[in-house]
DNA sequence: GAAAATTATGTTAGCGCTGAGATAAAGCAT
DNA sequence: ATGCTTTATCTCAGCGCTAACATAATTTTC
């Protein structure tokens, strides 16, 4: 009688099998007698055997985990993209287990290494830079690798996004469609964010190809937030006056704008359009709903792990998944 | 030569040591002579190794895992929590391994029994209500287990958060303080959110302690936001008309509020003034910074872990950590 | 200076599971 | 009936590490 929790060995007892037959039931795997199955499962039941994660990876050299390494957790985009994956994965036996990295590449190639100790299923990360280290140890690996948000980039295995250039492009088109031409832009630091850089090479491209260029630019020092999107904005228009609408590196800056403009009395989008970046509800809560950007964050995620899931192997080439975006119409640009 | 990962085996062998030695010095336990330590360290370096941790944990029965479960992932206080976890492990072998239960104690309690099959050193939960069988698996379990977020029950090992009858009394009280005396109330479901109700109880008691009641009261079928927070109060205003003051069940909320006052031109406070609960960001980039109370999620998440690691075994009583809260007087009430 | 305590290291037996191969039973064509 | 394949099951070694105990070398104690 085991006290204790129950193992293999003890189900296999109960059911009369052996323990490998028991092995076989609660994996799925090879054939089975209706029968015996039905023995099986009747025992596991009885006892509320659980399998140990431990002793199967040891034995089959891989695990049950996915390993996710974001680079934040401040800014909503990664909870959503997490809540993508752990969509993907709560009907499944995986578990994810979360790293992050604070846009450290080093701190990345550290919280990489002692995942990889556990021997994951695949690895999810969001963006594409990699200390040497970090590719090395993602290359070598056969395991699974996603690399998230972009694609703008060659993936090393599976790559799930869309491309930041383009959006950016399309916030210039938009604005130009409308019939701004002194467009301008407030950004937050770019280093850590290379996605937002992307984002603002599209939208000179965007501009170039109209004959136009960004009017004039500020960028805040700092990660995004709605108090640097509030104060950069002001800062901008004490510099540079003559300006008819100001693209924000996303959604958090440009909700900041808003409320500048609100507190200054400016007029939105008649004095001032505001256009943003990533869709974010509280863009869509203004009493004139932000003009934007829809990135699927949610979806990123779960299509990431869907597609790491069906296959154990990679491919021979890298796969790129666009999961485009969309114009958000809004009333303020 | 190997080729493969190193083992252990490796690592000894290059040092002229046994296995066990090289465990005791990866693990930094038991003594080991300075001169061994620095051969053994100097072969680990030179190999590359990196200890397989499914092996270890089958070995020892436990493992370096956190097992971290929260309701959702969408409402930024929850990923707040887990940065607050994650920043006490980030220089510990531990590693957080998350699941989102959806507000679902069928759901937390699947996630869990697949979680314990990892045989976690500790386990993470935002809120106290378990299913019956979850309060029995880690009641047996002698794993430590943390509650967080509320301070209102009797914890399983270890409760960590503030008392939210307390913040909402204090909600009331600093109301009453302030002159109004008509306050409404406007919240979302809190059949899943259980803290928001309690908040409410607390409001109660502090108002009826000033002779006063909750004077209308509106609550959204669904999980807060700043959509339902604007409508919400709308749907309020049609009918009950002389409201003086409207307590939020949150931040999400409460924005919303402020932005359904901008629409309307309704003047906020002089016409009627706000409260919140949370502290987020985005309240005090408002125009008005938003009057509300700080809740600690970040600091509630990493004292939880760092009290959990302190010692691996659960003291004979329960043991409760407050964190506290702050008014943030704001200027929207 | 012998016994006891301390420090440093080695030896050995698993932890609970899976993979590979062996075996047995059943199905099928010839 | 005979060999050949397929299906269902079993046997057993071993994944890489740690716990427990054993041993050896050193220091302390009286």
């Amino acid at each position: 009688m085991p006290s204790e929790t129950p193992t293999l060995t003890d189900v296999a007892r109960l059911a009369g099998v052996s323990e490998n037959t028991v092995s076989r039931v609660v994996r799925n795997k090879g054939s089975i007698a209706e029968e015996t199955r039905r023995r099986v499962t009747s025992a596991i039941d009885q006892l509320g055997y659980v399998p140990n994660r431990a002793a199967g990876s040891l034995a089959s050299s891989s695990s049950l985990i996915i390993g996710v390494l974001l680079p934040s957790l401040s800014n909503i985009v990664f909870p959503e993209v997490l809540r993508g994956i752990h969509a993907a994965l709560v009907s499944t036996p995986y578990q994810p287990m979360i790293g992050v990295t604070d846009y450290d590449l080093r701190q990345e190639q550290k919280i990489l290494a002692s995942m990889l100790a556990w021997q994951p299923a695949a690895i999810i990360t969001a963006g594409f830079e990699h200390t040497d280290e970090s590719r090395r140890m993602l290359q070598s690996n056969r395991i699974r690798v996603a690399e998230l948000m972009d694609i703008d980039n060659r993936p090393i295995d599976l790559a799930v996004g869309f491309s930041h250039r383009k959006a950016g492009r399309a916030a210039a088109e938009h604005l130009v469609r409308r019939g701004y031409r002194r467009i301008a832009y407030v950004g937050h630091d770019w280093t850590a964010d290379r996605r937002a850089f992307f984002r603002y090479e599209g939208l000179c491209d965007g501009l170039q190809q109209a004959g136009l260029a960004v009017a004039a630019e500020l960028r805040f020092n700092g990660p995004s937030s709605t108090l640097a999107g509030r104060d950069t904005l002001g800062r901008l228009q004490q510099q540079a006056g003559d300006v008819d609408a100001v693209v924000f590196s996303n959604d958090d800056m440009a909700v900041g704008g808003f409320m500048h403009c609100l507190g200054d009395g400016i007029d939105v989008p008649a004095q001032l359009a505001l256009f943003g970046f990533n869709g974010l509800e509280i863009g869509q809560a203004l009493p004139k709903p932000l003009s934007t950007i829809r990135s699927n964050r949610f979806l990123i995620g779960k299509t990431a792990a869907e597609t790491l899931l069906q296959a154990s192997e990679r491919a021979v080439e890298p796969h790129i998944i666009d999961t485009g975006f969309d114009i958000i119409e809004g009333a303020t640009a």
